[in-house]
RNA sequence: GUGGGUAUAGCUCAGUUUGGUUAGAGCACCAGGUUGUGGCCCUGGGGGCCGUGGGUUCAAGUCCCACUACUCACCCCA
């Protein structure tokens, strides 16, 4: 289907060690993980993350379930855990840093870093008010890139609030307007519809225009202004490098005052930011939030790890499968990886596939072993090899996988 | 939703310009060289409705049209 993938053995290792680095942070530093339904209600996302957004308008993968319910595949993580939030009255637990990490869905055409099923990690905190647990989120967000090896831009702005937007969102359109004609198509069709969206066209004559347009840093209220200044100042205490970037807008309604985007050649990895009102917004108290989510197939493509071997030991069983049964079962017994070999090969082809699968130590078992009780063990490393009795099995591969 | 590109072996691609016998290479896979011994090497082998359907022609992988899939960009987004 389109913008589905399969995920294939040979990248799996990128995602379980991107997904335990992420939750080896997330646990470090007190934050427990949520799991929510991949299903929800429509209403959850058309009053979340808002009903005149693209991802709400255009995005979303809906239909009715049997009882003529609109239900929707999530598109984004904040929502459905907000809801959980609510309805599980989370409010009063000491768990108040959550992650989750999972699959989301969104109907669109699908390119570079873009598919209809992705994954996100990310994580939510709620009723923080202090910008440091801004700061925090960031700074979870810097030491896994760091782990993982990827350089990345921060970028952050100030957006505002219900408060202060409104009235910014009014003094652009009173602004563009007298430029109307001179405007590119697609920004006569957002003055209206999203103004702040015009600061960011590519278009020359657009970006002419937009330099001479009111700035967002003028419009913001006091409470916006003072938590946006209260994070860089965190920032800069915990040495994290930023840029600020007044261009930066969010494409979800929830979103006040301080917003971020770590960036990698052009492609958002990750991205979050305040979303004070939301929970509010969707029948709770009015408690504040902060989150953010990142892109995993995006990391898993500019990741670069060596693959680690998956087995130690290959038994090469030549028409002997019960005895091998019982030499599996046994070195399954003492926790080693072994990878068990039951169809009638040469031993030619039994040893290469060893080899493919980047085996320590070969076991090679026929007829003259079975009768003796025994088995030979190769060192596929040394190309040694030596006959021994069964009960030596043990101490003979701790000799040859634990050798320094 | 809009625009561009691509489609030949499991994978990466030649061949298409200028139509002409049996469609190639590298890698991968299998076998033999070594009767029960991997990597390197040598020899051989299997594997293709040349994306699908139609058209032009004595003749189409090659030219024309349609469709589908994939891909990149825009919009938007992680």
């Amino acid at each position: 289907m389109k913008g589905f993938k399969d995920i294939l053995p040979e990248t799996i290792e990128k995602w379980h060690f991107l997904e335990k680095t992420a939750v080896k942070i997330f646990t470090h530093l007190g934050y427990k993980e949520i799991r929510t339904p991949i299903l929800e209600k429509t209403s959850v996302f058309e009053r979340g993350v808002g009903d005149s957004t693209d991802i709400v308008e255009k995005e979303m993968y809906t239909f009715l379930d049997k009882s003529g319910e609109s239900v929707t595949l999530r598109p984004e993580g904040t929502a459905g855990i907000v809801r959980a939030f609510i309805e599980n009255k989370l409010e009063t637990s000491v768990f108040n840093k959550l992650y989750y990490i999972g699959p989301m869905f969104r109907y669109e055409r699908p390119q570079k870093g873009r598919f209809r099923q992705f994954h996100q990690i990310g994580a939510e905190c709620f009723g923080i008010k202090n910008p440091a647990i801004d700061a925090e989120i960031i700074y979870v967000n810097t030491l896994l890139f760091e782990k993982l090896n990827i350089k990345t831009n921060l970028e952050i702005n100030n957006i505002g609030c219900p408060n202060c937007r409104p009235q910014y969102s009014k003094a652009l359109i009173s602004y563009f307007e007298h430029y109307k004609e001179s405007l590119c198509i697609d920004c006569q069709k957002r003055l209206y519809k999203n103004p702040l969206r015009i600061l960011d066209c590519k278009n020359e004559k657009c970006k002419i225009i937009a330099r001479g347009a009111p700035k967002l840093k003028d419009y913001v209220c006091k409470d916006c202004k003072e938590h946006y200044t209260g994070v860089v100042e965190c920032l800069k205490a915990l040495n994290i490098e930023f840029i600020e970037n007044e261009l930066l807008v969010r494409g979800l309604d929830y979103y006040t005052s301080f917003v971020f985007e770590f960036v990698n050649n052009n492609l958002t990895l990750s991205a979050g930011g305040r979303y004070d009102n939301l929970i509010q917004d969707l029948g709770g108290n009015n408690i504040c939030g902060v989150g953010f989510a990142l892109g995993e197939e995006r990391i898993i493509d500019i990741l670069d790890i060596k693959p680690q071997n998956s087995i130690d030991i290959y038994i090469a069983n030549l028409g002997v499968t019960l005895y091998a049964l019982n030499i599996l079962q046994k070195l399954s017994d003492l926790q080693f990886k072994v990878y068990c070999e039951y169809e009638n090969k040469s031993l030619k082809s039994m040893l290469k596939k060893a080899d493919k699968l980047e085996a320590k130590v070969c076991i090679i078992i026929g007829e003259n072993e079975l009768k003796s009780s025994s088995c030979i063990v190769r060192d596929m490393k040394n190309s040694t090899q030596k006959t021994i009795e069964l009960n030596q099995l043990e101490n003979t591969l701790k000799g040859v996988l634990y050798a320094t």
